[in-house]
RNA sequence: GCACGAGUGGCAGAGCAGCUAUGCAAUGGACUGCAGAUCCAUGGACCCGGGUGCAAAUCCCGGCUCGUGCUCCA
């Protein structure tokens, strides 16, 4: 079964076909780090995570690029509001990210390159360009001139010339003196005075935005690679600007293959943003939502849909996420886990959540799965037999649900709560006992009261009483 | 204005030509003094108008509404 993906570029889904065989390059624009990682940032993480993570269980080798923008104006103007130096402040929302990504069970790239340790290859980029003819020097900076290759236009977004330019009409950017054109964008930004620079061909600077990932993915990935992906708000103009840079600059398209892009977060149905007050960072939700929930909530939808942020959406998550955990830690601790191949039922929900995910990474569809695995093990555990095939949706569970989707605790870590649960249970079950039989005889006798007077007791121990057909039954919460 | 995407049951949200999505909620039942948990069952939907198909949430055309992008943004 053959892996599709959704390209921007062709806007349809696409049999996956890898440059060289068994093997994928992919580049993933990061962050830039001058603020707390916030939940987009997750979103985008996560989902890239996922793809990743099937492409590998796909048997592909991929080789998972991601980067920091750590110089650009907004990190520079942090960095003198705090009177520190540029990398002190990038820096520190890197470790941030790391720390957020961490919690969040996403698995590392295998190369984070950053602008500030590329800079020979943006220069050289740069250069080619200006040799090349479609750059040129002015005073302020070095620009890419999108009049000599007008044909490259708004391959990502349906856009040719002539719409932007009567669309962005009004609002000409006149901050780009040097420009020739306003379409035309920074490829190197002359420094100004006290800003970070580095020495070029055309004075003291630093990279435009977009150059570095042109430069980045080819010094990691080469020429030619398969997948470059982000958030669906880099589409334009930065990725498109990356495909004027590299196809100009090597001389060949598609650079390529395959673009991919998530899909924003939206918060109670706006976009998050820090004027609507609306703004969550990755640490303060993490405050209240326990971090797999979230990652759970994020992939509760295809990765290129919006994803709206709401309280409805974090419970329904917390719930749908919690049975899974508990139902998962109850087989684990029970039945233990053993291979499932051969166990009909699991083997036709495997090949529902494979062609899911073989569909553009279809995680909703994967879920519906897991969850139904998840219910039909629960039964089989209430009915107390088949212990076989309990054992084999758990080990199904952790294939799935744990190894795919990264949305399972360790399974140390897992039995190791439930073993203390099951200690705090015996250190107070003789008190607990003790008090469910003066509530049976209350019961007996019809004495409601008491009974209730003896549940209030337990809950506020923390201790959850239910009764069933055969008498009652305890938990902690 | 232009571009891209979306409009599905009370809510969230899949499906994208034929077969129960699913979960939460609701209702009925099992169990129940009550509550809770669990299980079983049930109802209920495809924005509007045309068109193409034996067959359309699903494809095509035209509306309407919403979101996003066109400036830095995952």
């Amino acid at each position: 079964m053959a892996v599709r993906l959704f390209d921007t570029r062709s806007r349809k889904k696409r049999e996956f076909v890898t440059l060289e065989e068994g093997k994928v390059g992919l580049y993933a624009c990061g962050i830039t780090p001058y603020s707390p990682s916030h939940i987009g940032h997750a979103r985008q993480a996560i989902s890239f995570d996922i793809i990743v993570r099937w492409l590998r269980k796909r048997d592909f080798e991929v080789n998972y690029i991601t980067n920091f923008t750590d110089v650009d104006d907004k990190i520079i103007s942090a960095a003198n509001k705090e009177g520190v130096d540029f990398l002190e402040i990038s820096n520190r929302y890197i470790d941030d990210y790391f720390e957020s990504m961490d919690a969040l069970n996403v698995i590392r790239a295998d190369a984070y390159p950053r602008v500030t340790e590329t800079i020979p290859e943006i220069i050289e980029m740069v250069e080619s360009l200006i040799e090349k003819g479609n750059a040129y020097v002015a005073e302020d900076g070095v620009y890419f001139e999108i009049d000599t290759s007008p044909d490259k236009y708004g391959q990502l977004t349906g856009q040719t010339l002539e719409m932007v330019r009567s669309g962005a009409g009004g609002r000409v950017d006149k901050t780009g003196s040097g420009k020739r054109d306003h379409r035309d964008f920074a490829l190197w930004k002359m420094a100004k005075p006290g800003e970070p620079s580095w020495e070029s061909p055309w004075g003291e600077g630093r990279p435009g935005w977009h150059i570095e990932c042109s430069a980045m993915s080819l010094k990691h990935l080469g020429e030619r690679f398969d997948i470059h992906g982000g958030g669906s708000d880099l589409i334009f103009p930065h990725h498109e600007a990356e495909i004027f840079q590299s196809e100009c600059c090597l001389g060949h398209d598609p650079v390529v293959q395959y673009w991919i892009h998530n899909g924003m977060v939206n918060v109670d149905g706006e976009k998050m943003s820090k004027s609507l007050g609306n703004f969550w960072t990755i640490s303060e939700a993490l405050e209240n939502v326990d971090p797999l929930v979230l990652r759970y909530s994020l992939i509760n939808a295809p990765y290129r849909q919006p994803v709206d942020f709401n309280q409805v959406m974090i419970d329904d998550s917390e719930v749908h996420h919690h049975r899974l955990v508990t139902s998962y830690g109850e087989g684990l601790s029970k039945k233990g886990s053993t291979d499932w191949r051969g166990i009909q039922w699991l083997e036709e929900a495997t090949g529902r959540f494979e062609s899911g995910m073989d569909d553009d990474f279809n995680t909703r569809v994967a879920l519906v799965e897991v969850q139904s695995v998840a219910k039909r093990m629960r039964v089989l555990l209430d009915s107390e037999r088949d212990s076989e095939e309990i054992a084999g949706a758990v080990r199904w569970i952790s294939d799935y649900a744990g190894s795919v989707l990264g949305l399972l605790p360790e399974d140390s870590e897992l039995l190791s709560k439930i073993q203390s649960q099951e200690i705090a249970k015996d250190e107070i079950s003789q008190h607990v006992e003790t008090l469910l039989l003066e509530r049976d005889e209350a019961r007996e006798s019809k004495d409601w009261a008491r009974a209730d007077e003896i549940r209030d007791e337990l809950t506020g121990m923390g201790v959850i009483v239910e009764d069933g057909p055969n008498g009652a039954t305890w938990r902690i919460e």
